[in-house]
DNA sequence: TTCTGATAAATGTGATCACAAAAAGAAATT
DNA sequence: AATTTCTTTTTGTGATCACATTTATCAGAA
């Protein structure tokens, strides 16, 4: 196997070589760095993450059990290749998963906080404007992320975050082309519905969000959005 | 540390010492053995599972991730508590969740195979009508599990497959108060909506399951269970 | 040329160890 | 008696090794 490169990442102090893994190998993961149907070995990760197989088993662990990864019954570890029915059901519980989340962090959003989200609307827009596209992407989970966990008890915000980790490639892919498949700004649709706690109002900008975010859902613009991804 | 106890599970051959711990600790919290808010230590378990510490390590990364254990800042892990607030979002999730689930696998679903799933059912009504309700629980999530999966590309079955554990120790006391709990057979009207291929209808047969598996949605009747729970 | 079997290499698994970090216990100080 | 500090024990982490399993390669036979 060659050698493998991974996106660097900066590492924090005091961090565990663990956790530095497993940060590093969902970044990678996310930004689409390991093609679809690629093998990854542990010394080989390990060997990129200059570290010893230990933490990367463990990491890998994680990555399998979130998804991101896909645990083979001889024992490799892939990196899922994504149908484009696997696609449609990833999508569409994205929508589920978050219209839902939306509405059960509602009553639990403050002015400030809904300020704060509209902020980091801003940022995402900021960094469209500046061609920042993995800035873009990076912001719009951190917005989405915001108003969710508003809800202490927000169980579905780890399930979240699994289904944007599953995507992030295609996410990624979606996002370089942002100015032609992302018309209507439902993002401010969604900060004024909050400000009016109008749940309703909220899932169904999310919901329109996340459609419109890949360009469409109808077969037609997932097939355009998949060949754009390879 | 006292020396801990674990349910018994066969070890089927040829299985790793791995993925016999993580099954045999994914069934003790399925099934309540370790109080909520207690900690595990590795060695410990592997003690009590007669392992090295490593498989326990790897299983433990897994636990934490579907949120069956939590990791805390102090690096320990611990059984979680479920407040009267999270058990509510945890139920919404999985009503949420595993009604898209059963919407998104109708159109997978044959009449031989709606059949089988039905046959599951007798065996779930047989185990509860001899007394045997741990068997009555695994039975009825192999239930859902059927429907939910004949959906090749449904992403959600591990995200459901992770509410189920978190919420194992809670369903199994409902299970033992199956008859004062559960008045209409909500199975029996899902199975009938599949027949007609009606999506709506098993939709709402499964919410309604979910709801009244539970004694019921309101304030008062989750105060209730929780409180048999301990 | 293709297939089969044997061998070598690659890769995953589990055990063990030493070290780092956190918790618990004991001693000293206020 | 309560608090602080120091010491000991417990527990998590990472490294390394040997062994088990899987994959790749090579040689010989058909």
């Amino acid at each position: 196997m060659k050698t493998l490169v991974l996106p660097a990442l900066d590492r924090p102090e005091g961090i565990t070589t663990h956790d530095y893994a497993f940060s590093r190998l969902r970044q990678a993961i996310m930004v689409g760095a390991f093609r679809p149907g690629t093998s990854v070995t542990i010394r080989g990760l390990a060997d990129a993450l200059e570290s010893s197989p230990t933490p990367v088993r463990e990491a890998l662990r994680q990555l399998t059990s979130i998804g991101a990864l896909q645990f083979l019954q001889n024992r490799r570890i892939v990196v899922p290749r994504i149908s484009p029915a696997r696609f449609e059901e990833l999508i569409s519980l994205r929508i589920v998963l978050e219209s839902h989340a939306a509405r059960r962090a509602v009553a639990h959003l403050s002015d400030r906080q809904i300020d704060r989200i509209a902020v980091l609307d801003d940022g995402i827009e900021a960094a469209i404007l500046s061609g920042q596209k993995a800035q873009a992407l990076i912001a719009n989970q951190e917005f989405h992320r915001q108003i969710y966990s508003a809800n202490p008890d927000q169980v579905a915000v780890p399930l979240i975050e699994s289904l944007w980790l599953q995507l992030g490639p295609i996410l990624g892919i979606a996002m370089e082309h942002v100015n032609e498949f992302y018309v209507v700004d439902r993002h401010r649709e969604a900060i004024d519905a909050l400000r009016r706690r109008d749940e309703n109002a909220v899932a169904e900008a999310i919901a329109a969000d996340i459609r419109e975010g890949i360009g469409g859902f109808d077969q037609q613009a997932i097939g355009k959005l998949l060949a754009l991804a390879g």
